[in-house]
DNA sequence: GCCGTTTTCGGCCCGACTGTTTTCAGTCG
């Protein structure tokens, strides 16, 4: 049972209970229990199996520390169970409709006895809602409108999709009238590999007129509300956008507020309030006086910390680290000398070999290494031993051509079955660097999975495991792996895992990179390239790096070509 | 239901926006 299997089981039954008319408190306590466990790198399961006191974890006291362990021994929550029998499961669905929260819900269900959205459609269309106190017409079309648009259920934006979406947005938003700064914060600064919503931070001389100006954007499907100083609109991609007007002076307040995350807000403020001060949107509070504001330096410094990077912001060890002047250094894009996984029309690239030595070089890199995939590999056409030399032949040339720039022999390597690699050694031998990857048989056991990883990584010819959980975010689920194990592993073979940047592989996440990191595993940075193009992609790698807490030192591929070669060795 | 350097009770973030009502409740972030 996962972590975020539980968590799931405590925002239902928060739902429910909300909408019941419980304790708003106890509700949010289920809620702050839930987003507890999604935070948590370690799995609740081992906790309990380590014979450790669940009750430690923030917001998980000894009642749900109880019922944690009643849904690892019996699957299911009895609590939840009987509130079922009260209250329609159904009804969950339409507190994700906009407008419509827990008291509507109940009055709807109460006096008309809807419990789905297609009854409540019928209702609307026969305008039984507007006659219904507390609702008007208005009520009744805005739920109508809320329909329409009704999202599934967690439907996030990959970071990479709506990164030119925010640029667009922001390059429209730099010529509304009096319009003095404009900033994206929320997830999207923290650059989170997947954002539900973007939350935008503008200072203005007139702020109605940015509002305005603001749901006026070519890909506005929807204006949810539209006030002086706060709009939300949703795109024609459905993807939603907030925009807030500030004061100057309240700026860095506002920004460190809206940056989140939530839990890192709420313990920031927690200190404030330990030294007398208050913090809100505003600014910092002593007693009825401001005292800070204006920069998120100013608000950092009133509760005695430097500034903490936004992709560390997740309670997670980070206001600990500011305290004692431990925070990472973390890696930057101009840290990166080269590119260690990428491939060309030799396998499944759409670019020739030179054309990617040309666009890395371009991109003042040192070297590449170019891996494409071996043969068995049934899905794309791979290098079988005769191809394989014959890309040996062209890197040498390339290698004189280009010099003093660096080309490495490499290939991706099928890890098979059993954790042996689907190349002959003959060829294996000739490269520099072979990653290993699994590309099949993603179902195995988490024994059998990481047994054959294990095997890969051992295997004197691999030097690095690319993709190393599989995961597809949003389409595929990690491989199931002892990943403590994969660590020690990789370790005590002096090997690297692969930071791979595709935009929706993303693979290691930010939680496994920092648990590595700690454990002193190396890492490397690397596009995945299919196309040249894709040479670029090596930003989201960083931002993923970066919210896993790497420095320069974490990565190889920060190295020096002499450094490098010899880690290699 | 959680939590504690005003501790075992009594707080728990709170302001903006909207719609319905006429001073406020519900929702949202």
């Amino acid at each position: 049972m996962q972590n975020r299997e539980i968590a799931a089981i405590f925002n239902e039954l928060a739902d429910l209970l909300e909408i019941k008319g419980e304790n708003p408190f106890k509700v949010r306590a289920y809620r702050n229990a839930a987003r507890t466990l999604e935070s948590i790198g370690k799995p609740v399961e081992e906790m309990v199996a380590e014979g450790k006191d669940l009750s430690i974890l923030p917001g998980i006291g000894k009642d749900l520390a109880e019922k944690i362990k009643e849904i690892l021994r019996t699957g299911k929550l009895q609590k939840l169970d009987n509130l079922k029998k009260e209250i329609p499961e159904a009804l969950r669905a339409l507190l994700s409709i906009e407008g419509l929260g827990p008291k509507r819900v109940k009055v709807l269900y109460e006096t008309l006895h809807i419990s789905d959205p297609d009854a409540l459609k019928e209702a609307a269309l026969h305008h039984e809602i507007s006659k219904l106190p507390g609702f008007g017409p208005k009520t009744e079309e805005k739920i109508l409108k809320g329909i329409r648009l009704l999202k599934q259920e967690g439907v996030r934006f990959l970071f990479a999709e709506a990164e030119p979406i925010v640029e667009e947005l922001i390059a429209y938003l730099q010529k509304a009238p009096g319009i003095l700064t404009i900033e994206a914060a929320g997830s999207f600064r923290r650059k989170k590999e997947t954002v539900g919503d973007v939350d935008m931070l503008c200072t203005a001389k007139e702020p109605p007129k940015v509002i305005d100006y603001f749901t006026k954007f070519s890909q506005v499907l929807e204006v949810i509300s539209a006030g002086t100083t706060r709009s939300t609109v949703v795109l024609k991609n459905s993807l939603q956008i907030d925009l807030r007007v500030v004061e100057k002076e309240s700026y860095g307040a506002a920004l460190h507020y809206f940056t989140g995350s939530k839990t890192h807000v709420i313990a920031i403020r927690q200190i404030a309030i330990d030294l007398g001060l208050k913090i809100n949107e505003y600014g910092v509070y002593q007693k009825e006086q401001k005292v800070a504001g204006l920069t998120e330096k100013d608000v950092y410094e009133s509760v005695h910390l430097p500034v903490i990077p936004p992709e560390l912001r997740e309670n997670r060890g980070e206001i600990e680290a500011a305290a004692k002047n431990r925070l990472p250094n973390l890696i930057t894009l101009e840290d990166i000398r080269g590119d260690l996984h990428m491939h060309t029309t030799y396998s499944d690239g759409m670019d020739t070999l030179e054309t990617m030595v040309k666009t890395a070089i371009a991109k003042n890199y040192t070297y590449i290494a170019v891996t494409d995939h071996s043969a068995t590999l049934a899905v794309v056409k791979g290098l079988d031993a005769q191809k394989a030399l014959k890309q040996f032949e062209e890197i040498e040339k390339l290698r004189e051509r280009y010099a003093p720039f660096h080309i490495f022999k490499g290939m991706e390597v099928d890890i098979l079955e059993d954790g042996s690699p689907g190349m002959e050694d003959d060829i294996l031998k000739q490269l520099d660097i072979a990653l290993g990857a699994i590309h099949s048989k993603f179902k195995l056991t988490r024994k059998a999975q990481t047994k054959r990883l294990i095997k890969a990584i051992q295997n004197p010819y691999i030097k690095g495991i690319a993709h190393p959980t599989g995961r597809l975010i949003g389409k595929r689920a990690p491989l199931e792996l002892d990943f403590k194990e994969i660590c020690k592993a990789i370790k005590e073979e002096g090997k690297f895992l692969e930071i791979n940047a595709q935009p929706e592989r993303l693979d290691l996440n930010d939680v496994l990179i920092k648990e590595a990191r700690e454990k002193g595993v190396k890492f490397s940075i690397a596009t995945d390239a299919h196309a040249s193009g894709q040479l670029s992609y090596m930003r989201y790698g960083i931002n993923q790096a970066r919210r896993g807490w790497l420095e320069k030192e974490d990565v190889v591929n920060t190295k020096s070509l002499e450094t490098l070669v010899k880690f290699l060795k």
